[in-house]
DNA sequence: TTGTTAATTGTTATAATATAACATTAAATA
DNA sequence: TATTTAATGTTATATTATAACAATTAACAA
């Protein structure tokens, strides 16, 4: 799915997400794109659900916050992973290719038929670490 | 720690959790031991926060629910893993040793000092599969 | 092009999840 | 036993998310 075939409301809400680069949450969303008639949670829990849905953003579970996906610009993603700074709070998506590997094989000797997985690593990032 | 040097209400939502033996949310865990004395939602939050932290139980992060601990009883828990079926919302701790491995090397290639870690896989288990 | 269906939007209200703040009590320990 | 740390009780409120329904727009088959 191409950004050109997003609803208005799905493009001013990526559009805002991609700009911030970071995540953040649906009410701070709301409240920096009233100017752009956006004007209830559910205009944007709609938005942020589709585009969700369609791999353009993740949800960021731990913090209830979304971030634009870094990976793949088009495609839906069923694996995520992110690492977490407990100390300032900076959330980057890891694409290692030997991890999602590694996690799709787990998947498969699995009991269960797995179509998505979500992993959110906690720690301290380089800069937070030498304070 | 062991579970004798919990406090009174730390007691009472452990074993309450225990007893259920699958995720609950916290509101519910609330309505459940009203009968014990238990009445606001921060004497809840406040006895999931301990537990959390000291590993008798896990935040199902996607589900905003708490399970207990089915892997050691009595270590905090840095890395947790689970399984969730989209269908009937049954969720199972995963402990897989390779798993766990696998990621404690990953960790230690990154830029980060990690701590902390928390998966979750989201299918059909067995039953809803042959559906 | 029109009629029909599906998707999206706008809107109000409210549900569900979680914490702030502060007074009180109990437990641990110097 | 004095002190301080942890836990509790309580009220109020903040934060996150959805229900419900009417109105509008887009997609597309007849």
């Amino acid at each position: 799915m191409q950004k050109e075939t997003l609803s208005k409301n799905q493009k001013i809400i990526l559009d805002y997400i991609e700009k911030v680069n970071e995540p953040i949450k649906a009410y701070s969303i709301l409240h920096n794109v009233q100017k752009k008639g956006i004007k209830a949670p559910p205009q944007v829990y709609r938005a942020l659900d589709k585009l969700v849905e369609i791999g353009k953003i993740h949800k960021i579970e731990s913090k209830n916050a979304f971030v634009a996906c870094k990976n793949s610009n088009c495609q839906i993603s069923k694996a995520t992973a992110f690492s977490i700074c407990e100390s300032c709070e900076e959330v980057s998506e890891i694409s290692d290719h030997k991890l999602s590997k590694y996690l799709k094989t787990f998947q498969e000797k699995a009991g269960m038929k797995f179509n998505k997985y979500n992993l959110e690593f906690f720690g301290l990032c380089k800069k937070c670490s030498i304070k």
